[in-house]
DNA sequence: TCTTGACCTGGAGTACGCTCCAGATGATAT
DNA sequence: ATATCATCTGGAGCGTACTCCAGGTCAAGA
């Protein structure tokens, strides 16, 4: 797949997909012997994966650690057990301020409806 | 109360305080004689709203023209409603993207928590 | 072969939301 | 009165995560 069908496909500008490869945030992409990127099912398994945590906002930095030590192999297995641990109760975290945020936007919203319609 | 207390108090530093004045996301503070900050009931309801919203990620564009509108007064009401339910709806989004992470997290976190107890 | 469009690299620029700083002034304890 | 500390303003700087660009190479159709 060239950069142009990956980046269609899972909806990351052909820029971040060389950002995130340029930074490690996914391995290497194979080339043609040109030397143009070819996108195969190890690469998209990789984009996949970091477009679902970024998009939840997990920070590049943990997910560049965990995928080195992915690539490391074994013996990395409890430190990238505790990364997926720290993130997941940084998501935990946030999603409960936000679903404050959510309560009170719904009791602000319920109170303009009443104004609204009493008009 | 002095920068210094309310920053205390809400978990801000005085300088996003300040910040937040600045760039008209809170109103402006009453001051003392000699110019300096002195917080009320007012404008600690607005610090507040401000850090719940920011802390779920609300942007501050959206609450710059929130608190504007409140203090235009009546007739903003329908508008103010409409920032509310798109605020919602983008807290709601990113709370479902948030959530597809947590399940994949807790997936491959079962997956390592085996691969562990069988060694 | 030629042209046109996609892709390459390295590096600079951008947006957001703070955060820090300098130099000046205000407030407070002695 | 003086020393010390808090606060003031305007402006520069920073971290994160992209995003854009220039100048060059690769590839595919006519």
């Amino acid at each position: 797949m060239t950069i142009a069908e990956t980046s269609k496909k899972y909806g990351l500008t052909a820029d971040t997909l060389r950002y995130y490869e340029r930074i490690g945030l996914i391995p290497p992409v194979p080339r043609t012997k040109g030397g143009v990127r070819n996108y195969d099912d190890a690469s998209c398994g990789w984009i996949e994966l970091v477009r679902c945590m970024r998009s939840a906002g997990v920070q590049i930095e943990a997910l560049i650690e965990y995928g080195a030590l992915c690539r490391q192999g074994e013996g990395t297995e409890e430190r990238r057990k505790e990364i997926l641990l720290e993130q997941r109760a940084l998501l935990l975290g946030r999603m409960e301020k936000m679903q404050r945020s959510l309560d009170r936007l719904d009791y602000k919203i319920a109170n303009y409806d009443q104004i609204l319609r009493g008009k």
